[in-house]
DNA sequence: TTCGGACTGG
DNA sequence: TGCGACGTGA
DNA sequence: TCACGTCGCACCAGTCCGAA
């Protein structure tokens, strides 16, 4: 079968090449940019569901799909299919507030972190702004020709979900028509931590079981924290100052002045008033001063912008993919842990016949006993993983897909293999870890060492 | 009713 | 969300 | 040589949907 091409034309750079090719059951792809090296890769799917049931599928079939949907993604993310070296339709490269937001369309994010040298540098020179990193879902609000339209950071158009948020925008006479801002829908519990939980499951939900959800009681009508302006009123901020920007969302109360802890409990709403559309929070913090602030606070860190950076052409893109513009960056408090291995996943992709992941265990405080907290994969290099796949062979490590075959294993037996890993937190109910990254094995720390720190 | 795949968001 | 691998170009 | 950009692979929790 013959390759389908795709491009994606970049301004002042080479322009990106990927192509795929299905062969029967299997499926290459390559990519690089054009007249440059390609990198290849290929996927063998395999069959889905059980023989001679209904919903078999045969692998065939089932790399067509697989195919499929690795075309759609790239169109989603600006590639254009070429012909002979000829485009078949125009790639986007600009906003036009008459129509909705391209699929394509990106906002900036935050670098995931800064340097204490450029951190102290920041602070050093007054230009460190420190705001309030929110766990809520990220969404953008958009004033178009003919109105304000709700989208995911995905860019699907989710409006219906919130039409008090539409009433209350359209009351907002400072951002007028081609306006558009970055923010973080929220819910918030009682205590005024972040409930990512609820806001989560307003997102995921179909509307009209989201506004179920609100009107039942079950969540709280959420509220829309803006972070950022990328349009205002037609025009394009990405030249202008952070410190300017942010003179826009300074126009409304911030998140906290709009919490009253005091009428808190645990089924009644704790805002001062109806409106639920704020600012970020900003603090008056140091490079020696946030980590312990955002420990004693439970949050999720802050973002460090600097005051008198531009973002330029980082500002957003038409690739479907975040940029990282210098001057922004994440401040997280980290933890660390050792944790027990007691059995391993199959790799696919570039980790096939090897070990993908390793499943880590526990001493539960309270009851003594060794818990499963969840499994590790991120943060191995490729030497790790040969040296893990090794080691699981050598100590007979079981190896397990899921939760049920976990359970299944006797979690008192066990492996002299102990490795220290950093997550950011713990999830809530389960206590498992929520983004566990591997950091190095430790040879000098024995399993009944390992107690959970919860 | 339960389970797994597809998908999304972090 | 995280990370490492890889190719490119300053 | 190193910074940058892109890609691919891994995590947990949740919803929806269809099949067993």
């Amino acid at each position: 079968m013959a390759w389908k091409e795709f491009r994606f034309v970049r301004d002042g750079k080479a322009a990106l090449v990927w192509k795929i090719e299905q062969n029967g059951d299997t499926y290459r792809t390559q990519h690089g940019q054009l007249d440059g090296a390609m990198q290849e890769y290929s996927d063998t799917p395999g069959s889905k569901g059980l023989t001679d049931s209904a919903a078999f599928i045969t692998p065939i079939y089932n790399c067509t799909f697989h195919v499929s949907r690795e075309i759609r993604k790239k169109t989603e993310n600006g590639y254009i299919e070429y012909e002979n070296g000829k485009p078949l339709t125009e790639q986007i490269d600009g906003i036009d507030f008459d129509k909705p937001l391209p699929k394509c369309f990106c906002s900036y994010k935050p670098q995931t972190s800064i340097t204490d040298v450029a951190l102290a540098k920041l602070h050093k020179d007054k230009r460190d702004r420190y705001s309030r990193k929110y766990d809520g879902c990220c969404h953008v609000l958009v004033h178009h020709t003919y109105g304000w339209e709700v989208y995911t950071r995905r860019m699907d158009e989710t409006t219906s979900r919130f039409p008090k948020l539409i009433g209350q925008l359209n009351e907002l006479k400072q951002f007028g028509k081609g306006t558009i801002i970055v923010g973080e829908l929220m819910c918030l519990k009682p205590d005024g931590t972040d409930d990512f939980k609820a806001i989560s499951r307003f997102c995921r939900s179909i509307p009209e079981e989201s506004r179920r959800l609100v009107k039942h009681g079950d969540i709280h009508e959420p509220i829309f924290v803006m972070f950022d302006t990328l349009f205002h009123n037609g025009r394009d901020l990405k030249n202008k100052t952070y410190d300017d920007r942010s003179k826009l969302l300074k126009t409304l109360p911030p998140l906290q002045s709009v919490i009253d802890y005091e009428i808190a409990t645990a089924d009644k709403p704790f805002y001062k008033n109806e409106f639920r559309i704020v600012s970020v929070d900003y603090y008056d913090l140091t490079p020696d001063t946030w980590e312990a602030f955002a420990k004693e606070a439970g949050w999720e860190g802050f973002v460090v912008t600097d005051g008198l950076a531009k973002s330029g052409n980082k500002f957003y893109s038409f690739s479907g993919k975040a940029k990282r513009p210098k001057g922004c960056h994440k401040l997280k408090p980290e933890f660390t842990e050792d944790c027990v291995v007691f059995a391993a996943s199959q790799g696919t992709g570039k980790r096939l016949g090897r070990v993908g992941a390793l499943w880590i265990k526990q001493i539960d405080p309270n009851t003594g006993k060794f818990v499963s907290y969840g499994k590790v994969g991120s943060g191995f290099t490729d030497e790790d993983i040969d040296f893990f796949s090794e080691k699981v062979k050598e100590l007979d490590v079981p190896f397990i897909k899921n939760e049920r075959e976990a359970s299944k294993i006797d979690m008192e037996n066990n492996y002299d293999l102990v490795i220290e890993i950093k997550y950011s937190e713990r999830q809530e109910d389960t206590n498992k870890f929520r983004f566990p990254v591997f950091l190095r094995l430790r040879t000098d720390k024995g399993p009944k060492e390992c107690v959970a720190n919860i």
